[in-house]
DNA sequence: CGCCTTTGACCTGCGC
DNA sequence: GCGCAGGTCAAAGGCG
């Protein structure tokens, strides 16, 4: 209802808009306020009753901050796969409380899903407090797994769709991950993708893809 | 025991 | 130069 002004927002971007010193660091383990961030980003804006959309990656939650214009705090993640320093931030839009964004900085250098798989195989929790803490709000559709839900569903699950057809991020095998946990991680709809800069979205998303 | 979240402090970049 | 805002670190505590 709200989420006029939020709604259906993937949108790919490819930072390194902000800053550049010390991109050689990478890691950002040199600086502090590595806000460095040379990586590509994606913005995936979900609506959900959940914060994390679970990608299939295992994320360890290194901050959480409020920022300015949001009441909601912001949560930041790190891969933890070793030598992976993709991070993310999480946040919900100021507007919608349903409306979960998450950005995702750098590319995995590993395979998620094979990661996740070993996971499952060993019976590691992959996304455990987080999502539990809203798990019990959630009623499971699992829309991100399902790649053909019903055209009659709510606008949040038709989306879905749209994504899957990009195959954006190989969603379409992270939903089995998903499955797992149950997460009705749902987006909104109208999703689409925006690349700021072409060039290294490609090289982002194949990333992405060719990781599932 | 290992992994993860929480939380406060610290650092950096940017605007004024 | 100063203050603000955003981002990260690291210690402590909790949970499976």
């Amino acid at each position: 209802m709200i989420y006029e002004d939020l709604k259906s927002n993937l949108f790919i971007t490819n930072s390194g808009s902000c800053c550049r010193k010390g991109e050689n660091e990478h890691d950002g383990h040199s600086a502090y306020g590595s806000r460095t961030v040379r990586e590509p980003r994606v913005v995936v804006q979900t609506t959900s009753e959940i914060d994390i959309l679970d990608d299939a990656y295992r994320w360890r939650k290194y901050g959480q901050k409020v920022v300015k214009g949001n009441p909601n705090a912001r949560s930041y993640y790190k891969c933890t796969a070793p030598g992976c320093s993709v991070r993310k931030h999480v946040e919900r839009a100021a507007t919608n409380i349903k409306s979960v964004i998450t950005t995702y900085e750098g590319k995995h250098n590993h395979d998620g899903l094979q990661h996740v798989a070993a996971q499952q195989c060993t019976g590691a929790p992959i996304r455990p407090a987080a999502v539990n803490g809203y798990s019990s709000a959630l009623n499971f559709t699992n829309s991100l797994y399902n790649p053909r839900l019903p055209a009659t569903g709510t606008q949040e699950s038709s989306s879905l769709d749209m994504l899957q057809g990009s195959g954006l991020f190989g969603y379409t095998s992270l939903g089995r991950s998903m499955g797992s946990y149950g997460n009705n991680t749902q987006l909104s709809d109208g999703v689409y993708i925006k690349a700021k800069d072409e060039r290294k979205d490609d090289s982002f998303l194949e990333s992405f893809l060719s990781k599932n």
